[in-house]
DNA sequence: ACTTCATTTGGTCTTTTTGCCAAATTACAA
DNA sequence: TTGTAATTTGGCAAAAAGACCAAATGAAGT
């Protein structure tokens, strides 16, 4: 593979990578992997304004993590691939494989 | 898990995929995972200003993700675990497993 | 049509992140 | 010690991200 193109997709994995990077986000990720929720039941679960989880949720949409359905007057949102989670969870099983043996890998403390 | 270990737990993550989460540094990450490479080295194959490139480099080091050995007036970077490599690819292939099957999940495309 | 509840959008302010320049540091060689 | 190449650091301006309020929209129910 040639650099620009290697370029292209470090930019595209960066992309996803930024869309996950903030606490709020990753928690709620977390959270729709258990279960389908709405806009008000995450805003309760994290705990800040609702407009803000609003906008987090569209951030995530719009990187096609999530997609949203409307019930009523309600919205539920749900992850489109629920294997984003297996991603996430790679961040603590891959780079800290071994976390009781002292192994030089220890990013994520459980 | 009560809710707020799960927070902090959202807080480590997240704080991982942040260091990732720019396309000049993931594209670092995945050139030290096939060689150690120089800071002067990284800089001609990422193409930004030397000292920005530095920036990442520390921050990367900051997270752990990175470690660096001095040759001479040279400082060589690697990975600390090369396995976040694995994580990164994970992105790929987690998260887009089919790609040519017209999955639903098609974040990463190559 | 009018209210009410749930969510989104617009606007603004603050904080964080980036990127570059110039100056400082480090190691080595003359 | 002087000079030179490689890297880091400090500082600053521009850009992006985050949070909150207020106003707008959407979907029922009255």
């Amino acid at each position: 593979m040639n650099i620009e193109k290697e370029k292209d997709l470090a930019s595209s994995r960066a992309r996803i990578m930024k869309a996950l990077a903030h606490p709020t986000r990753i928690f709620m990720v977390e959270l729709l992997s258990r279960k389908e929720m709405s806009v008000g039941e995450l805003t309760a679960a994290v705990g800040a304004d609702v407009s803000t989880v609003s906008k987090h949720l569209s951030l995530l949409k719009q990187e096609k993590i999530l997609s949203h359905t409307r019930d009523g007057k309600t919205v539920n949102y749900s992850l489109i691939c629920p294997c984003i989670l297996e991603f996430i969870h790679c961040l603590d099983e891959v780079i800290s494989p071994d976390a009781g043996k002292g192994s030089s890998c220890s990013l994520v403390r459980k």
